[in-house]
DNA sequence: GTCACCGTTCTCCGGACCAGAACACTTATT
DNA sequence: AATAAGTGTTCTGGTCCGGAGAACGGTGAC
């Protein structure tokens, strides 16, 4: 569903953030010419954003400030999702003592609420809040595999499968019959396919008439972990985590 | 320093995202008669920021989306105290077993970055993002002390000094005296003032050049926290967090 | 001293925002 | 089953505001 009459004002707005958040702190001159603006016409969008907390003057440069932080915590906070799985994805990250996620979907997307660290987890670059394609990960094929399979064409029409390594999943035959396998099995993995020597094991979060809410996962790196471990220990603990969520969300 | 040539519609398109974090997910009728604009500006706006993902919609509703969590991760993750600070913030929590927090100061208002969670943790509303008055916290407290008093005076002038409790420092001249022993003693307290029975004490991270980047801090239950352990074995911890922090960014 | 660059300010016109009315739909009431 | 009152959405035209471009003030290089 498309805005019928954008509100163009507030679409360069947004494109400004987004190209301050890309390219991090800088000045008035490049954003305008990035963005094929005026100067004027940054440095008031700017100057806007900056009274309301959203951007922040450094020296001469500008960078995102603090407020989207507030607002997006505020939103998380407020989802029960994540109030009822934090406990359960950091207790599930200190029994393992490796790095555990949760992702939920929005708009088509994987958006990560949150990852916890165990004592021996790798260190990946994913944060709260960053976006990553659903069927990438593990934890995107647990949420996909439970969706009805016309919001997954929905979702395939309108983010496509980009592939990020040779790994990856690249037609909709394959994805489908995967998820299939998910489904079966009640969990997901990822051997190698976001990243090279990196396994991943996600099983998902649903309601108690069968929606899914998210999905929750373990991350380690292949020497780590078994081929036994992978269809065994491991499975056990992240559906178990999954399940007590599940429980608690349905009271 | 304002805006002189504000952006108004970026500055209503603000105001709407304001109110929908405020109220909770609502409808477009309310949010217009709450903003006193008509429902077709209001819902022009909406799917605007639908569109880039600010902004969802739940059956009838709207409410705001996880992309203002991207943006905020985003500015967080890059920001160097929060990268330096995480890993001490954790320990500190696991060590003392309560609850250790993360300030930054931002246009003269606290922005807690991360709050981490020992077994004995109290839960309080805090969270990542949450603004809060730097007056009002042992935080930001720690923070103020190490900023220069014309500064000071600056944030006073802007956001005043409201009392959230009877116990709050409600003067210029309070604060100082404050600012004073907090900087004489290195550290802050703050014994009730902002909630009835709850303990915290502050450590302020200076770089290299004396300027202050941030604060951290434990906050526990008056009944778990004895007279001694705020003046001796707490401070220790808190101080040697910050001392660890200080140095890993000072290289 | 000169130049080249920055961020900021100013003005005026073309175009975009938005009030208000109409529409499609759901739900409650009679 | 007809009506009414609520919702979100669409449409249009008039008015007001966003922004191009030029001018200004400051800073740093050479």
């Amino acid at each position: 569903m498309d805005a019928k009459h954008p509100v163009r004002t507030t679409e360069k707005t947004l494109a400004l953030v987004e190209e301050l958040m890309q390219k991090g702190p800088c000045g008035v001159t490049e954003l305008a010419s990035d963005l094929d603006m005026g100067k004027s016409a940054v440095h008031n969008h700017l100057t806007t954003l900056q009274k309301h907390g959203y951007v922040l003057k450094d020296g001469d440069d500008y960078r995102v400030g603090l407020k989207f932080l507030e607002v997006g915590g505020h939103s998380r906070k407020s989802m029960e999702v994540y109030q009822v799985a934090e406990p359960e994805v950091k207790s599930l990250a200190a029994d393992t003592g490796e790095l555990a996620n949760l992702l939920v979907e929005e708009q088509g997307m994987g958006v990560y609420l949150m990852r916890a660290k165990g004592d021996d987890a790798v260190d990946l670059d994913t944060y709260a809040g960053l976006r990553t394609n659903l069927h990438t990960t593990a934890l995107g094929k647990a949420i996909l595999a439970n969706l009805p399979e016309s919001r997954v064409d929905e979702i395939i029409e309108r983010h496509g499968l980009e592939q990020k390594t040779p790994k990856s999943i690249g037609t909709r035959q394959e994805l489908f019959q995967v998820l299939e396998a998910v489904r079966e099995r009640g969990y997901a993995i990822d051997d190698g396919e976001r990243l090279e020597g990196l396994r991943c094991l996600a099983a998902p979060i649903k309601s108690s008439s069968g929606e899914v809410l998210g999905a929750i996962s373990v991350s380690a790196p292949a020497s780590r972990v078994s081929d036994e471990d992978l269809h065994g220990s491991l499975p056990e603990r992240v559906l178990s985590a999954a399940n007590v969520v599940e429980l608690n969300i349905n009271y």
